[in-house]
DNA sequence: ACATGTTCCCTTTTT
DNA sequence: GGGAACATGT
C-alpha cells in the first residue's frame, strides 16, 4: 500500500522543522519508518539519524520496521532508535565523569528511590508523618521533569514550611544519590540535559572539538521524536539542545496526550510551530484502523475538550457493527461476559491476539484475568507486576550490581541477608549506622565489622558474605555474563534457600530466575560482546515490560495506558462508570478530566471492528461496594452508533447479589450469541441507581446524611447490609470515612 | 534472629 | 480485600 498525499508530503520535507499532527490510526509509525528509510536511501549516514520514543516496545518496532524497509541496503544497526530513558542512559554511559559518575553507575527504581529517600528524611529528622518518601519524591521528580535542580526549585512555587523540607532532601537525595554512583529516571534525561547545557558554551573552542557532550551536539543531522505530546519541559530541552544541528521533525497527536500526571506538557505540541521557525505542519486524517461508528464514538468523547489543535478523523471502512455498551451486575459479571464473549469470538475464528481487554487500574485486572482463565482461554498481562520487578529477579540483578558497584547501599543491603544467613536486623542496623558516622558506604563498613561494635559471632558472618562477593567478582572477570549469572544464584545460596523450601512459590521463583537465565543469554546472542553495565542497563529501563517469551496465542489485558499505540480487532473497555473511568481523583479538576477525556478516546480508537465497552452496577473497589453510576463518557456517545445492552433491571441492593449471580450472566451470553437483543433497560446509563431495599429507607450514592460527630456528608459507596452495613462517605472537608449505617440518618 | 500477629495504607496512570 | 511495614512473642 502507498502513502496518501499527507503522509508523503511528511515524509519527503525537508530543510527545516517539521511537525506531523497525526491522529489514531493515521499511520503515524509508518510515516516515521518511511521518512528514515528514505533518509537512509538518500546516503544520510545511519549514525547520523536518531528517532525517539516513549517505550521501549514502540523503540523496538520501530527498528524492526525501518529494517523491513530498508532490506538489507543499509547498516541499520547504526540508527540510534530508542525512548528517552534509554538513549539518554547511553549518553551518560560514555560521559558519566561530568555529572560526578562512573561509568558503572547504577539505575534506581521507584523502590530504590523510597529505600534511599526514607534514609535522607530520617538523617534530616524531618517529621515522618507529614513528610512521606513518596511525597517527597513526588516534588523531585516533578522538578526533574521541568528541568530544575535544588537551587532553582522556587520555580514551583511550593508553600513554606514544605519548600525548604523538599529542597533540603532534595539536595541530600542527590548527594546520596551521587555518594551510591546511581541515578533515578529523571536524572536520566537531566543529567544529560547538563552535559548538553554545558557543552554549548565550550571554553576552549580547539578542546571542543575533542570534548564528546559537544560532538553530541552536532552528531545528528536528523532527529525524529514520536508521541511528542508526552514530552515533558526537560525531555523538549534535551530534544532542542540534541538537535542543534539536525532537522527535527516531531511527530505525535494533542488529542492522546495521557501522560500529565508525569510532567508531559501538552504545550510542547501546541507551541512547536511558534518556538520552531518555519515549522511545516502536516496534518494526517484519514484512519486506517477503525470503523466509523467507531470513530464517531471517539469523536464524540474528544470533542469536548477545550484546547485542541482539532482534526477529524475519518476512514473508508464503512459503518461497521455499532458500538456495544453493556451494563452487568457485578465486576464479576463484567468479567465473566468479556469472558465468554470472547470465548464465541474466538471460535467463530478471531485470533486470539486480536482481542483485547483494558482497564483503569491494575487493581482491576483480577477479576478479569481470574474469569477469562476459567473459560480456558490463555490471557496476557501487559505491564502489572513487571518481571523485573519480581523480589528474586531483583535480587539476582542486585547481586550483579554490587558486584561492579558496591557503593549503592541499596543494593548491598537488598542482599546482604537473602538468602538468610544469619545477618539480622540489629547487625544491619550497626552496619549502617558506623557507615553513615564514618560518612563511607554500607560497604566499607562491611569490611571491618568490628569497628561497627559487632561480636565475634556476627562479625564472622559479615566476613563470610564479604568474601562470597569478593569470590564472585573475581570470577565475573573471567566469566561468561550467562555463567556469571548462574554461578551467582548458586553461590549466594539461592538456588538451594528454593529448593529446600517445597512450596509452590519457590517452584515459581525458580523458574523465574531459569528465565532470566534466559534472558541473559537472548542479551548475549543479539550484543555477544556485551557488557554486564549495559545487561544491567537494559533490565532497569525495560522495566514495566514483561518479556514476550510466551508464544502462545493469548487474548491482551492492560491498563488504558499501557494500550496506547497499539490496536485490535476486538476491544473490550471495562469500568466504565464514573469514579472508576473517569477515575474518582480527577472529578474536580477540568484539567486532569480534560487528560482522562483523552485517555478514553485512546481507549476508544484502539479498536478496528468491534467496541464494547462494559459498566457494573456494583463494584467492589478495595473492600467497599462502590454503585456504578454510568461514566459520562458513554453519555457522549451518540445514540446511532451505539448498541446498548443491559441485563435486567436490577434495582435490588447488595443483600441481593447471591440471588443475583446465580444465572444472568449466562442468559446475558448466550443472547449475544444468538443476537437477540436486549431493549429492557433503555435508559439505564443515565439514571441513578437506588441501593438498598427493605432495610427502611433506601441509600444511594449522591444522598447527604447526617451523622452526629462529623456532620453531613455525601454517601459515596456502602458495603455489608442489614445492621452491619457500613458507608462510605465524604465529609464537608473532603475527608472520606466509613462508617456504620446505624449511625447515620438521611437529612 | 526469626515466626507470627497486627495495623495501616492503599491504588491512577510509567520510564 | 490485600500487601507491606511495624510490633510482639518465642
Amino acid at each position: 500500500m502507498s502513502l496518501n498525499p499527507a503522509q508523503q508530503t511528511a515524509v519527503d520535507h525537508r530543510g527545516g522543522p517539521l511537525l506531523v499532527l497525526a491522529g489514531a490510526g493515521t499511520g503515524k509509525t509508518r510515516v516515521i519508518t518511511h521518512r528514515v528509510a528514505a533518509l537512509l536511501d538518500e546516503g544520510v549516514p545511519p549514525w547520523r539519524i536518531l528517532a525517539v520514543t516513549f517505550t521501549n516496545k514502540a523503540a523496538k518496532e520501530m527498528r524492526e520496521r525501518i529494517d523491513e524497509l530498508c532490506d538489507g541496503r543499509h547498516e541499520t544497526r547504526e540508527l540510534w532508535v530508542g525512548t528517552f530513558h534509554s538513549i539518554c542512559a547511553r549518553v551518560l554511559r560514555r560521559n558519566p565523569e561530568g555529572v560526578g559518575l562512573s561509568s558503572h553507575y547504577a539505575i534506581y527504581d521507584t523502590s530504590d528511590q523510597k529505600s534511599l529517600m526514607k534514609q535522607v528524611l530520617t538523617d534530616l529528622g524531618v517529621p515522618d508523618r507529614l513528610y512521606t518518601p513518596k511525597g517527597v519524591l513526588g516534588h523531585i521528580d516533578r522538578a526533574k521533569n521541568q528541568g530544575l535542580r535544588p537551587s532553582e526549585l522556587d520555580q514551583l512555587q511550593i508553600l513554606e514550611p514544605v519548600a525548604t523540607v523538599i529542597r533540603n532532601a532534595y539536595t541530600k537525595y542527590q548527594e546520596k544519590l551521587q555518594a551510591a554512583d546511581a541515578c533515578d529516571f529523571g536524572d536520566l534525561i537531566l543529567h544529560v540535559v547538563t552535559l548538553l547545557r554545558k557543552a554549548m558554551k565550550p571554553s576552549d573552542s580547539q578542546l571542543a572539538d575533542l570534548d564528546p557532550m559537544v560532538r553530541m551536539t552536532t552528531r545528528f543531522t536528523h532527529v525524529v521524536v514520536d508521541e511528542f505530546q508526552d514530552t515533558n519541559p526537560v525531555q523538549a530541552e534535551f530534544i532542542d539542545r540534541i538537535a542543534r544541528n539536525a532537522e527535527l521533525c516531531v511527530v505525535g497527536d494533542d488529542d492522546q496526550s495521557i501522560y500529565g500526571w508525569r510532567g508531559a506538557d501538552v504545550d510542547q505540541i501546541l507551541r512547536f510551530a511558534d518556538r520552531h521557525d518555519g515549522a511545516k505542519v502536516v496534518r494526517l486524517e484519514q484512519n486506517y484502523r477503525s470503523t466509523m461508528n467507531i470513530l464517531k464514538c471517539s469523536d464524540a468523547v474528544i470533542r469536548k475538550n477545550s484546547g485542541r489543535l482539532g482534526k477529524t478523523l475519518w476512514s473508508d471502512l464503512g459503518e461497521g457493527d455499532p458500538v456495544r455498551m453493556v451494563r452487568l451486575g457485578t465486576e464479576r459479571d463484567e468479567a465473566r461476559l468479556i469472558a465468554q464473549d470472547a470465548h464465541a469470538a474466538i471460535e467463530d475464528g478471531t485470533d486470539p491476539e486480536e482481542i483485547a481487554v483494558f482497564y483503569r487500574t491494575h487493581a482491576m485486572s483480577r477479576v478479569l484475568e481470574d474469569e477469562v482463565r476459567r473459560t480456558g482461554l490463555s490471557c496476557r498481562i501487559v505491564g502489572g507486576v513487571a518481571f523485573y520487578e519480581r523480589q528474586e529477579v531483583k535480587d539476582t540483578l542486585a547481586y550483579l550490581s554490587v558486584l561492579r558497584n558496591n557503593s549503592s547501599d541499596a543494593h548491598v543491603s537488598r542482599i546482604i541477608n537473602r538468602p538468610g544467613r544469619g545477618i539480622g536486623n540489629t547487625t544491619q542496623t550497626r552496619l549502617a549506622d558506623a557507615a553513615a558516622k564514618n560518612g563511607s558506604s554500607l560497604w566499607d563498613s562491611l569490611l571491618d565489622p568490628e569497628a561497627a561494635g559487632l561480636k565475634k559471632a556476627a562479625a564472622r558472618k559479615v566476613r563470610g558474605f564479604v568474601t562470597m562477593i569478593q569470590n564472585l567478582r573475581d570470577e565475573m572477570h573471567q566469566l561468561p555474563l550467562d555463567e556469571l549469572m548462574a554461578r551467582v544464584i548458586e553461590v549466594s545460596g539461592y538456588r538451594e534457600m528454593l529448593i529446600t523450601d517445597d512450596s509452590e512459590e519457590s517452584q515459581a521463583r525458580l523458574e523465574n530466575l531459569q528465565e532470566l537465565q534466559g534472558n541473559v543469554m537472548e542479551f548475549l546472542q543479539e550484543r555477544p560482546d556485551g557488557t554486564l553495565d549495559e545487561y544491567l542497563e537494559l533490565v532497569s529501563l525495560v522495566g514495566g515490560e514483561r518479556s514476550e517469551g510466551d508464544a502462545t496465542r493469548a487474548i491482551n489485558m492492560m491498563t488504558v495506558h499501557s494500550a496506547k499505540g497499539l490496536e485490535f480487532e476486538r476491544v473490550y473497555v471495562t469500568g466504565m462508570e464514573e469514579r472508576v473511568f473517569p477515575h474518582a481523583r480527577v472529578l474536580d479538576d477540568p484539567v486532569q478530566m480534560e487528560e482522562e477525556r483523552r485517555l478514553a478516546y485512546v481507549a476508544l480508537t484502539r479498536a478496528k471492528r468491534m467496541l464494547t465497552l462494559t459498566m457494573a452496577a456494583r463494584r467492589r473497589i478495595y473492600g467497599q461496594t462502590q454503585v456504578g453510576v454510568p461514566s459520562r463518557f458513554l453519555g457522549d456517545l451518540p445514540r446511532d452508533c451505539v448498541h446498548r445492552v443491559g441485563d435486567e433491571p436490577d434495582y435490588g441492593g447488595y443483600g441481593r447479589r447471591s440471588a443475583h449471580r446465580e444465572q444472568p450472566i449466562r442468559r446475558q451470553a448466550e443472547s449475544w450469541q444468538n443476537d437477540i437483543e436486549y431493549d429492557t433497560a433503555p435508559d439505564i446509563p443515565f439514571d441513578d441507581i437506588p441501593a438498598d431495599e427493605g432495610e427502611g429507607v433506601p441509600i444511594y450514592v449522591g444522598m447527604i446524611v447526617r451523622t452526629r460527630t462529623f456532620g453531613d456528608a455525601e454517601v459515596l459507596g456502602w458495603s455489608g447490609s442489614g445492621p452491619k452495613m457500613k458507608l462510605q462517605i465524604r465529609l464537608g472537608n473532603r475527608e472520606v470515612k466509613t462508617v456504620l449505617a446505624s449511625f447515620v440518618e438521611p437529612v
